[in-house]
DNA sequence: ATGAGTCCTTGATCTGGATCAAATTTCGAA
DNA sequence: TTCGAAATTTGATCCAGATCAAGGACTCAT
């Protein structure tokens, strides 16, 4: 497959080194004023410790629609996402693609520490990054114990995560597939600050179907049936309004408690 | 859901305490005759480390059928498996079940450091455990860094596993399901250094079929599907003899390299 | 503004796997 | 060894969601 290269503009980050970034030069870390920080992998971090992993860090930018890594490749580099969407895939050799997960500001890219990447990670925005050489992180890991118990916890949370995910794709019916990914999308935003409802949808159709195991035909179905019942609506298609998120919740097939 | 109580018979273990195995009394920790030490999460631990983690266990009997653990109750324990197959499931309010997991002789049961268990494990085959208070084996995780490195490094695993389990659950067909399933099992048992072929089967077919996200009759179907196709026998309804293990890999859908 | 290409929706039909319903087979207990 | 319950297999039918095929509706670059 022949990819297009990456366009990054990236700039080492060190003490008394200034990034590219719009803002006037500042003289310290640039991860003190991170605005992720708190709900990133760096929250567990002191002061000193923030300083020498922006020391190993990078800023990466990357355009909607390109790949960030490529199942298989060398994992040279773990990844820190600050803005934008990724979607994380698998494909089978016929093409058939399953999203693993999708990626938002705050979320650790890079998590399975294998030789190569286990799946295929790709700007469905544009996206920033901070990007850290993995030798070099895995060298802080062992020096940070706060580092290495915060990624143990986010690794266990993506842990929960994927066992919801699986119940989902193995014994949810389509309906209750859609349900349930609108109200996680809501509870991120929620989670996150940001508006909750109406809930944006950075990804198309495709991408949701390839994320619940449906077609983009039974997405929009779905969708539409949901709107009939009055329970959202769909001010364009990338913006839905939950009109009834506690009936919505029911549909999902989910536990209530 | 009224549980039969757990039948489980257990013993602290300490300096210079004894269990009550069959074999004789001996003076040290039973830890350093685990014959699934090296493939647990105690490979990772040093002599001294390995007296203080079995300072804190104790070996837990549990029958098969037996609920181990349920979801949504205190995670007061973790555990590893010594003997026997445990399942993990999660099920929807209307019984809709989804096993998430099989767990063999030296997997660890309880990764995901939460309040409360988010699935239920339960003993498929007579179990042996070692348990270890939550606690106690997270003050454990603060002191022995190796201790924390191995368990990440389990998680990261499991995740990647997850990740195939979602491939698997959202896009691919019964027949390549069952296919990929029945490799799986054989893979590890070949790993552990048990016969992998003819293998074994200590789940039921509801059990698959739960896992695979099918029915019963699908596993069966698809079962009888590849042996009239000559790629495998039932010499039992728990032992497939596979017959053409290649032949197999390529009808699960996945990449041949 | 406009138009081309992409994305999304809608409709018609098909089908893989679910469901319903019996046989068989297996296997542990007496 | 035999019995009985449970597990598995097999068969018949059904249906949710896939597939195939057009329409519309956005969006973005010009």
């Amino acid at each position: 497959m022949p990819p297009d290269k990456l366009i990054m503009t990236s700039s080492q980050v060190g003490r008394g080194t200034e990034t590219d970034t719009i803002r006037p030069p500042r003289p310290h870390n640039p991860c003190h004023a991170c605005d992720v920080r708190e709900m990133s992998v760096c929250s567990s971090l002191e002061p000193a410790e923030l300083d020498r992993l922006g020391a190993i860090s990078s800023k990466v930018t990357v355009d909607a629609r390109q790949t960030i890594i490529y199942e298989g490749d060398g994992a040279d580099n773990v990844f820190n996402v600050t803005l934008g969407t990724v979607r994380l895939s698998k494909m089978l050799p016929d093409g058939r693609r399953q999203i693993t997960g999708f990626l938002f500001p705050g979320d650790f890219l890079g998590l399975v520490f294998n030789e190569t990447y286990g799946y295929t990670a790709e700007a469905v925005t544009a996206v920033n990054l901070c990007r850290f050489p993995r030798r070099k992180f895995e060298a802080l890991l062992s020096k940070f114990p706060h580092l290495e118990k915060r990624l143990l916890s986010i690794a266990s949370n993506e842990l929960m995560a994927a066992q919801d995910q699986m119940l989902l794709l193995g014994r949810k019916s389509s309906q209750e597939k859609v349900a349930s990914f609108l109200l996680m999308l809501s509870r991120r935003a929620a989670r996150h600050g940001l508006p909750d409802n109406p809930i944006d949808l950075p990804m198309n159709r495709a991408d949701i179907a390839d994320y619940l195991g449906l077609t983009t035909e039974t997405v929009s179905r779905a969708l539409k049936r949901l709107h009939k019942n009055g329970l959202l609506t769909l001010p364009s298609p990338s913006q839905v309004a939950l009109l009834q998120p506690d009936a919505l919740e029911e549909l999902t097939g989910d536990d209530l408690s």
